[in-house]
DNA sequence: TTGTAGGCGTTATCAG
DNA sequence: CTGATAACGCCTACAA
């Protein structure tokens, strides 16, 4: 294969100038005689003649690309916020750079580097809870920051787009609460993330309205790589008290953790309630459905997206913003009245 | 905020030239005194200077950048795909513009336009199996095509990385037969893909060669999208002669066929012995846990990022690549002989 | 309606 | 070792 043709090559063998060429690629910018156009563009399309985006970034210092840095893409949860955020990015036009984290800063870091370097104009990401000066220093260097699901509030000067983490514990809390139990336990995320202290102080809140003590090692945070959820069940259910009830606020531990329970003598509901955070494809596959807490995916993808745009074309005023969404509680068989 | 402080920036503010500050950002490229090579560093981290990778690229006529375009991404299997190739990408030092179809061919046909606009080097995609000369056209535009998981056999000229779908299949239908079932139903994907197609073929082979007959209302060929896995499963054991096994070989309808399966009074594997097309990290959890067919994506995507490197930096001769994988059966407790 | 020319930020080629 | 300077491909005033 020759050498790519150039928007001078176009130009050359349509008989014009490059302006004219460069006038009908972004149509609008300024007049074109029909005629002529009809002629650039069958060159255009006999040299099989494309832009190249280098040259056009470099010289229109704006992108239309954004970045999404996730966690992980093997977590249902991530995998359909990417799915959502692609489609309304694709909406408004513009593009995205998929980076992945897996819950490494090391890796965040890098990916930080690379954003920059990249020159994007946005960024949606889900933050493993380091690199606070990086992201600021990204955000200083002028690139739309958007943080989704995950904060750090250490940068109060970066738009948040989260659930109620807070208050879907106290909800998944208290309906456990109502059905009696009092030794509920809880399985959250590491506490270097927002989301897995937020989920631990609704519980505790919850749990201290309705006058129930809470049983420190009934809390355990860890975290969402490895196998830490299977561990925390067995420690757990290996206590001198064992919890009658168990909330799993680490979407990313939920699946070892049900196995774990699975393997055990246990069953479902009867000997354990279980109430889980995030809801995806198959928690209504298993014996029994479970009670889980479902987050609004695609609130979450359409605000991000929403305002890293909005940022991107200017059009929306300074300071951060901060948008919450509220997530559902869905009761189904895994949690019911304890039986003791 | 100011602009983003440039090569000359950072040669001024050191007082020396821009070759100078050149080389030592890409350092190799020439001598650069010990002394002065820390003096420009110092400026470069003063200023934050960050080298644009536009001016770069447009530079040294390459691109680091892949297209990923992926039919849904709510599917784990793409989900797991996705991560894979971000990560063989990031081993790579390129970056991945993601776009996905939700298999429609009109969005199929936006992302090919826009991955002709953004010049991507090379795209990685699992086409819907329309849009063939569109297809052919972007190979045709000089960018590196390679298919996976998928394949259109009117595109002879482009890579493929796939499974042996057609051996899968075989497999998965001679694990059925040794137990003993001749009464075997097939869910595929639609016809117009090849896997779609390429499952049954695997599947009507084993069939033959065990010198079962196949019963044609058997072989049901749904849709990606919706709910026709369910609908075909009520179809199926509704009519006068009901199967006795099962094989779910499209990937995006295990989650309603097994739905389905449960609604209905039959229990697995007692009444009906079931095998799924890919694992996943529910196909355990369920009960019972499903046999299925696990599919390397490790192997898929390092194949296909290394083609589309490999194209990238032209190491690689002319003509298409195949490349097949082998995947995994894994028997578990939801297929067994057939009680009747 | 069309053409000319300068510049976007880097790298690379030569002279100093 | 270091410094000018010419590309790289495109857009965009400003002229014609």
């Amino acid at each position: 294969m020759r050498k790519a043709a150039t928007i001078r090559d176009v130009a050359r063998e349509a008989g014009v100038s490059v302006a004219v060429v460069s006038r009908v690629l972004n149509d609008g910018t300024g007049p074109v005689a029909p005629h002529t156009r009809e002629r650039v563009v069958a060159v255009m399309e006999r040299l099989a003649y494309r832009p190249r985006a280098a040259a056009r970034e470099l010289q229109q210092q704006s992108t239309t690309t954004i970045g999404l840095v996730l966690a992980d893409l093997t977590n249902p949860f991530f995998a359909r916020l990417a799915d959502r955020v692609v489609w309304e990015a694709r909406a408004r036009g513009i593009h995205v750079v998929l980076l992945t984290t897996q819950e490494d800063p090391h890796l965040e870091s890098d990916s930080i580097d690379t954003l920059i370097e990249r020159s994007v104009g946005s960024v949606i990401a889900t933050p493993t809870g380091g690199n606070v000066e990086k992201w600021a220093r990204l955000a200083q260097l002028g690139v739309n920051v958007v943080f989704v699901d995950r904060e750090i509030e250490e940068l109060p000067d970066i738009d948040v787009v989260t659930i109620s983490n807070e208050l879907s514990a106290e909800v998944a809390t208290d309906h456990l609460l109502r059905l009696g139990h009092t030794r509920i336990a809880f399985i959250s995320g590491p506490e270097t993330t927002s989301t897995g202290r937020a989920r631990v102080t609704g519980f505790r809140s919850a749990m201290h309205r309705a006058g129930v003590a809470v049983d420190e090692r009934f809390i355990q945070s860890v975290p969402f790589r490895g196998t830490s959820g299977s561990d925390a069940v067995s420690s757990l259910l290996s206590g001198p008290i064992r919890p009658t009830a168990l909330i799993v606020g680490n979407t990313a531990q939920v699946r070892n953790a049900l196995s774990r329970v699975q393997q055990s003598s246990l069953s479902l509901p009867q000997d354990l309630s279980l109430v889980v955070f995030d809801d995806n494809p198959w928690t209504e596959l298993v014996s029994p459905p479970l009670s889980v807490v479902r987050q609004p995916i695609d609130m979450l993808a359409l605000h991000s997206v929403d305002l890293a745009y909005s940022r991107l074309k200017g059009s929306i005023s300074d300071g951060a913003r901060r948008i919450r969404v509220d997530a559902d509680f869905i009761q189904r068989s895994s949690s019911a009245a304890p039986t003791t």
